[in-house]
DNA sequence: TCCTTTGTGTTAATTAACTAATACAAGTAT
DNA sequence: ATACTTGTATTAGTTAATTAACACAAAGGA
């Protein structure tokens, strides 16, 4: 698990996100138990309680589920990380767009603009 | 000067964002004055030193310059305004794909979700 | 039964990010 | 020449965000 320490962002965010992610695109299955806050913490060199802090989020969000003893685990309601994922993905396309708009430029131009993009 | 106080992001930096754009988008003509530090202030129901901030990281892009004792100038090179622009614009899009692709997302994909997008 | 592992709650420490107060410096106009 | 307006530097205050320390709670296995 590695960070963008460049980042200012706070750690439980980055966590957070790295996490959010992993299981949006399917690296912790669904259902599958993810490591405790301890050892999260230990992987990424961090508080357990910082860890916690990201993972409270995550529960929020209803991906995680917590078994009180035994750990905690991603939800096996597949619709949840679905709608989460589109979720995720309407923020970033709607931001974009009013972002692009403020600079004048038309939903047009953002197209072609891609497409002349290279990656 | 109208503000998005529901943001957390620091006043200096919204300003300097509403008067970066009003640059790019010709509000603010090429080689004219701005006003005052403290009349920005007194508009913005800020604190001098808080617009003092937010110019500095302008003039630092070259937008503005400095007549120390006359006021504060938009530059009359129009290519700095454009480069700005497009550095902007490169670091918007950049960003966006960049966000995009973490989610498994293509480009392909993302052209073709905008062009649903309705706005 | 007792030790280990799990999560959690409370509180404190730290840091740093912003904003504001104030005084100074240097032109400009009256 | 003097007062006004401009930007700027320095410093202090304030607040909030983040992280960490530590102790507690509960289940499960040796």
């Amino acid at each position: 698990m590695d960070f963008d320490f460049n980042s200012n962002e706070p750690l439980y965010k980055q966590i957070a996100k790295q996490l959010a992610i992993q299981i949006i695109v399917g690296t912790y299955k669904i259902g599958s138990r993810i490591p405790s806050v301890r050892e999260i913490a230990l992987l990424t060199k961090t508080n357990p309680n910082t860890v916690q802090r990201s993972l409270t989020e995550l529960e929020e969000e209803g991906l995680i589920i917590t078994k009180r003893t035994s750990g905690k685990f991603i939800t096996e309601d597949k619709a949840i990380i679905e709608k989460y994922r589109h979720k995720i993905l309407k923020e970033t396309v709607d931001k974009f767009i009013i972002d692009m708009n403020k600079l004048n430029i038309t939903k047009a131009e953002i197209i072609s603009y891609l497409k002349e993009n290279k990656q």
